[in-house]
DNA sequence: GTATAGTAGTTGCATGAGCAAGGATTTGCA
DNA sequence: TGCAAATCCTTGCTCATGCAACTACTATAC
């Protein structure tokens, strides 16, 4: 019996004629695509899209497997790990970690539950706190970071040359338009 | 009492600092990030992750607001919409919807709980099924399709010339390594 | 033609995320 | 000063997703 990987099918995305797959044409015709959206729009678009869902998948996957920690934990030891006494405020962790701060406050949760993150009170704002980095976070951290960096490498940035690295960088980093 | 909406989290992305926000720098000194990703990496890397995150919470959000529509949902009926005989196998759609299988047969669970997809034997494989769009569901995808593409337009088309998403594309194309 | 391996789809289970609302505190402004 | 509005974080709720395992069926090999 096969092991029926699921995660199988992101390496069929890129083939994948249509049309294949025993599916016999219907009686009806496809629908026009509607002109919102030209080719090359789309195109772009959907490569964005699916570039990021297979990369993600792939990642988050790796590190559960060789580590035990799911993409985000991981983000919030290192994000933690840069950051200046190895603290950050709630909020900001949100938005590094790119995740709202409901979430943030469930996984900062998790990780103090698994002791690799404490609470501290913070002295400034009474009603903010702090996320801390403990020893036990960080040896975490440590063991998992080549491993994922490498994967990183691996499935994203050695796809491009330096130039188009400067590239990416730079149209990612444009602004998005408010509201 | 403020409406407290998370999502505006999102928008302070690319301000922060870090530093600000009352956080005293500790007693202890920032980790060094270790060698292993350079900046121009880690930069493309990160803003490729925030660009993402960004824009599809926006969509999703936008399109949640207008049509009451999931961005999955949506993409489903858009897929069913412009195959052949508006029809697909579950194993394809999920492909192109860049869903596990499993999310995918929840998802059209919920597609056809709501009256929008039908679902098909399929007669050259007995083991397949055919998720089709329904009448109410080509009304539904018709009602939200406008919308949704003006905002693809806006939160990401708009940010590049045609140049731009020439080589977005094409470098989005590029096959990531097996395994 | 039968056994074995592989594939299509679904389901159990666990997990993770967001929104909305709430409590506590701080800020702004009158 | 005092009160309304905004901010920080948390919690209740709901829902969506993935993996692993399972059933049913097909394809392959012998």
């Amino acid at each position: 019996m096969s092991k029926d990987l699921q995660v199988a099918n992101l390496n069929q995305l890129q083939a994948a004629p249509a049309g294949l797959d025993g599916n016999s044409p219907g009686a009806t015709a496809p629908m026009d695509p509607g002109s919102e959206l030209d080719d090359l729009e789309r195109r772009a678009w959907r490569a964005f899209l699916s570039r990021h869902a297979r990369v993600a998948r792939i990642l988050e996957a790796d590190l559960l497997a060789h580590n035990d920690l799911p993409l985000a934990e991981f983000d919030v030891l290192f994000q933690l790990a840069v950051a200046d006494g190895h603290r950050l405020r709630m909020n900001e962790l949100a938005n590094r970690v790119l995740l709202s701060r409901a979430g943030i406050t469930r996984l900062v949760d998790r990780l103090v539950a698994d002791g690799l993150v404490a609470r501290a009170k913070c002295d400034v704002d009474a009603r903010g706190s702090y996320a801390v980095l403990t020893d036990r976070g960080r040896v975490r951290l440590d063991e998992a970071r080549p491993g994922h960096l490498t994967a990183v490498k691996r499935y994203f940035v050695e796809s491009f040359s330096r130039a188009e690295l400067e590239t990416l960088a730079e149209l990612m980093e444009r602004s998005i338009p408010a509201n």
